[in-house]
DNA sequence: TATATTTGCAACTGATTGATTGCAAATTAA
DNA sequence: TTAATTTGCAATCAATCAGTTGCAAATATA
């Protein structure tokens, strides 16, 4: 597979439409009515959506309405996990600075 | 320049760059010295993080240390909160449709 | 001083991207 | 059936991107 959900996420209007189907299912047409650009350029978002597994279609005739499959969004934050550690050991690093301040303190 | 952090993640080197410098300060040569680019490539892809405002700088004499400013990281969190909440509910709806069961079975 | 090291910037290249137009397949309605 | 609607796919184009080479500025070392 060539592309991640990270470039999926990186093309601000994809991030728009994502939005925009997270609470309700719409087809492309409804979809493209929302944004500046054709009812195209929306498609080819929605296939590349869909090549990342973020989509569930159901189709309906000729409709085919598009859902955001949320699962896939536990990348994103499990990648920030590595990070949001980081960030919380310099809060333990600053519990410590506080606690050797603090026995500092009680030798005095 | 237009750019965010969502198009500084998109790019799988620049995210490498990233967890590379979270634990530790490193000169621009010494992250080059990681991946299989030239230093020039690198450099970019620290000017773009800069534009980001994801990098600490720390110049000592002609060497330059780069860092995680971590702070930036959150608003990808900030981001993925609207998806949360929706994941959310819909454990909440699980829970109610459990809740439904059981006061069925209790009402038999 | 002269020389080596570290870095950023400019120019160039090939590949990719976002968007457009046009067209064909599938479905629905007259 | 015929005509209209919805959608996906192919071809095309301008802009951007990631990477390279070359060079100049700043700093450290002989």
């Amino acid at each position: 597979m060539k592309r991640d959900i990270f470039q999926a996420i990186a093309d601000p209007t994809r991030r728009a439409i994502l939005v925009l189907i997270s609470s309700s299912a719409l087809t492309p047409n409804a979809i493209a009515e929302k944004f500046n650009v054709t009812r195209q350029a929306v498609s080819k978002h929605i296939k590349i959506l869909n090549e990342c597994e973020l989509l569930e279609e159901r189709k309906t005739g000729r409709e085919i309405y598009y859902q955001l499959k949320i699962d896939k969004m536990k990348e994103i934050d499990q990648w920030l996990e590595q990070f949001k550690q980081i960030w919380a050991n310099r809060f333990n690093q600053l519990d410590q600075v506080l606690i050797n301040l603090k026995t500092k303190e009680n030798e005095n």
